[in-house]
DNA sequence: ATAAATAAAGACCTATTTATCTTAAATAGA
DNA sequence: TCTATTTAAGATAAATAGGTCTTTATTTAT
């Protein structure tokens, strides 16, 4: 479904977002050893979110990264998937074909509509918000 | 969603299918040909899916590949999928957690749930004469 | 028997993804 | 200004997925 960056790029970002939501900051180390995952792999990956402007992040000491209240609400599953993992989830062939549509459909393209809607569906709304809350009050988790 | 393995094997094997309709074997490069695949690494699959009863192969003049008309209509997508790619598309965490289930799900299991679901549904209810019929009335498309 | 046509098997190669390491840059505080 | 702490950037390495090549086994027809 997402690629392992991908996935990491989800976690670290969602508890990012509930540290923010507690007004902290939270640095590298913490991140990856909050969601389990390996540290300078998850350096790269955070670096493509704050590119992106999904987190920021600030050097020195005091420093890490955070996301900001109003990001935290605007931004949704979509944007981090776009980010790391381009647009293929959205657009591409379940048989890999490069061309296929309605006019000249693959065997499965029409059995695939509605599930790719769903997840289109899904991706973009389900914002930061509504995890990270979740994540906060426990009832989901980010490891194990 | 699928490997590229995956996605030949199931095109191959519906090629094969509308063949076996029409009581045609088919060989190897024609099949590639046919699915615009890489030989060598169809010839691999092939094997997979053979040794898996998906497919009979017959070696020597006259050989090729086909499917029996049993076979056509009891084999699901699922099978092939699970033949090539295994369990992982019916089980894995959208998000990698190792464990993740309704007591102690990741932040997107319950959104997942209904997208798998579906999937899975599509899997198992897909057969290859329902797919192969439709390449054989020249609705759907197996390249470009 | 022999030759030709076919798939099977396994070793090998290549590209991509995942992950690490090293150095540089920025910032805060003493 | 100096040092410690942090992220940024880029080179490198390891693992996996994707793909090829060579040899062997099997079958059919002559």
């Amino acid at each position: 479904m997402f690629s392992k960056a991908c996935e990491y790029a989800i976690k670290a970002t969602l508890h990012i977002a509930e540290q923010s939501l507690q007004n902290k900051r939270i640095i590298l180390p913490e991140i990856a050893k909050a969601i389990d995952s390996p540290v300078a792999f998850t350096a790269k990956i955070l670096q493509q979110l704050a590119k992106n402007k999904i987190v920021q992040s600030s050097k020195g000491p005091n420093g890490g990264f955070s996301i900001s209240e109003q990001a935290i609400q605007t931004f949704k599953l979509k944007d981090i998937v776009l980010a790391i993992d381009g647009e293929s989830i959205f657009t591409e062939c379940g048989l890999g074909l490069k061309k296929c549509d309605e006019n000249s459909p693959c065997p499965i393209h029409h059995k695939f509509k509605s599930i790719r809607a769903e997840i289109i569906d899904m991706l973009e709304n389900t914002s930061l918000k509504e995890l990270s809350k979740q994540l906060e009050s426990g009832v989901t988790f980010l490891k194990i």
